[in-house]
DNA sequence: TATAAAAGTTAGGCACATCTAACAAATTGT
DNA sequence: ACAATTTGTTAGATGTGCCTAACTTTTATA
């Protein structure tokens, strides 16, 4: 049985990890920035997590997650984002406000309650964010999500997550009227700086510039709009 | 804010003084033996709780909860019945299976969660075991329970909760196809030893030992079954 | 009332998760 | 190649929650 602590540090490794798309290992100060403690308190734990066979570390080397660490790490992330599914839909919370709360729930020790919850969550496979939600082996659903930057104009797309979880970043999303499912016509990209105008139905036009554009995760409805897309 | 354990010992307190209708204070044995723990450990935190002025105590006295303490006690046994009323209702836990589940939900901190939970519940009084819900300014629902050993021959009663809470004795009672709101008249007292008979719809013929009938709490349907109900 | 039993306290110690301060190794840049 | 910077480690300390062992006070009982 692992601390509530050690969860957090699988949980952070794995994200550090996934984020990463180079070489799937990380540093003390990284973890210890990620987690806002001590690079010498990461040390205590690494060696913690050595012992029991969650990671591997040799002294000045990198950080990596063992095959258990890994499936651990996968399954809190399962119930982190089924936690988020639940309060979204269910308990009507708002989208930036499900994360503090879904980071307590997620150590809750009972795998009958996740089995149940995602039962009456009807096995989703993305949570309010758009992250994908792990199935009970550890199975991440794809999907073909790219930034919505990378369209063209003419586009129609569909939100289908976000790639940044701050409150700042959500909230502005919300004051545009932007949502998950919501769709939108890319009407225009000014040359200079890449700021694109949307519209949809609630909103004719909404102005999103590049720097958000990029943390928009679409996908693309037509296949015929020249944006890339597979 | 009260670490996981301070809560845990406040609800105890509160718990040992409800179920003795005497003077509402408590002895360090007992409390250790109800948590589990050492008188030592006990005498440790009892120091912490003085400090934050949520007991009293002094030396080889006994433990009193303060207003704050008693209010913070009642929070989280709200929570706690919340928390078995959405496992059960919702997530079709079984009558046994709640309480060991909620005993670590009750302590998510969120109050917008606990609110959300409890509309989402429709305003539950009472929880899986019958246990009354405070509201959110801890008001108790009051509920006329006796236990079913005060019913006389004759009596057509419903089952509103369960004073023990223990898988062995609940699963007895799903044995007996005894569950919550079930309706039953008493058929028959044997007078040795008060073992009743009883009868349902679904099941004619119920023995239940008088040990049993001390532990269900039923509210009786007549006026005139001369069973002493006010 | 004296003694035995029960209840409560204290001292000292341990594991966990954290810190600061000092140090060592690895990497970077000139 | 050497110095400077970054990265990682170690030692020693703290607070929380728990323990055992020894002690003291209160209560019960002969
Ligand atoms: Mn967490
Ligand atoms: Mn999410
Ligand atoms: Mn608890
Ligand atoms: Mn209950």
């Amino acid at each position: 049985m692992l601390s509530y602590t050690e969860e957090n540090y699988l949980k952070a490794l794995y994200h550090l990890m996934v984020e990463k798309d180079t070489k799937p290992e990380a540093g003390t100060n990284e973890l210890a920035a990620y987690l806002g403690v001590k690079p010498a308190t990461v040390n205590d734990m690494l060696k913690k997590l050595k012992d029991k066979k969650l990671i591997t570390h040799e002294r000045y080397g990198k950080i990596r997650l063992q095959t258990s660490g890994r499936k651990l790490a996968i399954e809190i992330v399962r119930k982190h984002r089924l936690w988020e599914t639940f309060l979204y839909e269910k308990l009507d919370f708002n989208w930036h406000e499900v994360h503090d709360v879904a980071e307590q729930l997620e150590h809750i020790q009972s795998p009958k309650l996740i089995e149940k919850l995602d039962a009456f969550l009807n096995y989703p496979s993305f949570d309010p964010h758009g992250d994908p939600i792990p199935d009970k082996d550890g199975n991440m659903p794809k999907s073909q999500r790219r930034p919505l930057s990378k369209s063209v104009e003419g586009c129609r797309v569909v939100i289908l997550g976000v790639s940044e979880h701050s409150e700042l970043f959500l909230n502005y999303l919300s004051d545009n009227h932007i949502g998950l499912n919501d769709k939108f016509t890319v009407e225009r990209i000014t040359p200079f700086d890449e700021t694109m105008r949307l519209s949809s139905k609630k909103n004719p036009d909404i102005l999103v510039s590049n720097k958000a554009a990029n943390k928009i995760q679409v996908t693309c409805l037509r296949s015929d709009c020249g944006c890339g897309k597979m």
